[in-house]
DNA sequence: ATCAAATAGGACTACACAAGGCGTATATAG
DNA sequence: CTATATACGCCTTGTGTAGTCCTATTTGAT
């Protein structure tokens, strides 16, 4: 409940690593052994995140991942987003079939939740990759 | 991910009630049916918000539930707690047993992640059940 | 031309947890 | 004594996370 999912941390980590190194091109193999982080797992993470236009990608021999833009450019929240790909948010309200929600017409709550959500949408906007290196 | 659960939600939905009949005693029957909840759910929810000490439960015929606070004393997160009974992290580190994560050593995200752990408390904490009435 | 190293991406399995249902015990007002 | 409540444990099902495996494609170096 209210977790974060390894997807994100390894993303973070990664993230982190490269803008570590001043942005040099890493591989995956390095990064994942570095962290022991489960390759494949680790593989998805980075194509998710070249596909959202936050790392850039070259393939081939010594290819490997440099980050698309400066670590101050790039919020928690974009990473969240890009990596679970589908709107997150606390409640079924909030996400993309709001009408799933098994007691929809009924709940009395969806004003405050709101509130609750806007307000952790602007924690992980407001903390930038930069912060973590 | 990052969901509250549906357990959380009943819970503010019932004190809410609780709270907008102005404290009267009110029963899981006379709750469930109202907001379409299914009964031995909200039943288990109530049970533990008794145990939290944030409602009070009368047994027996006539019995029900009344707030044991008022509504400007209970936070979203005095509830989430009590449900949830484990303490809540958005990783691994800030739950019960943080050595359990499977990159606990290798890490470099802790402190950025105890960040933003910090601030939804702070989200959590400071939205009261009065403003949900 | 070939090989090795790297990304791209689909299919599948294992497992944990959320959500709900069911059965029974206990308490109490009338 | 009975009807109406809460208290609480056990079990089933569905969903989503995490991870593994396999194959295709790209590209630099020899």
């Amino acid at each position: 409940m209210l977790k974060l999912s390894k997807k994100v941390e390894y993303g973070l980590i990664a993230i982190r690593h490269i803008a570590s190194v001043n942005n040099h091109i890493s591989t995956v193999k390095e990064i994942s052994e570095k962290y022991i982080i489960p390759v494949d797992v680790l593989a998805k993470v980075m194509q998710k995140l070249t596909k959202g236009k936050i790392i850039t990608s070259y393939q081939g021999a010594m290819g490997g991942y440099t980050l698309a833009r400066k670590a101050e450019e790039i919020s928690v929240m974009d990473v969240i987003s890009v990596i679970e790909g589908t709107q997150v948010g606390i409640a079924q309200c909030f996400s993309e079939v709001p009408e799933n929600c098994s007691i929809y017409t009924n709940c009395t709550i969806k004003n405050p939740l709101g509130k609750i959500q806007h307000n952790l949408e602007h924690v992980f906007s407001s903390m930038k990759v930069s912060e973590i290196v």
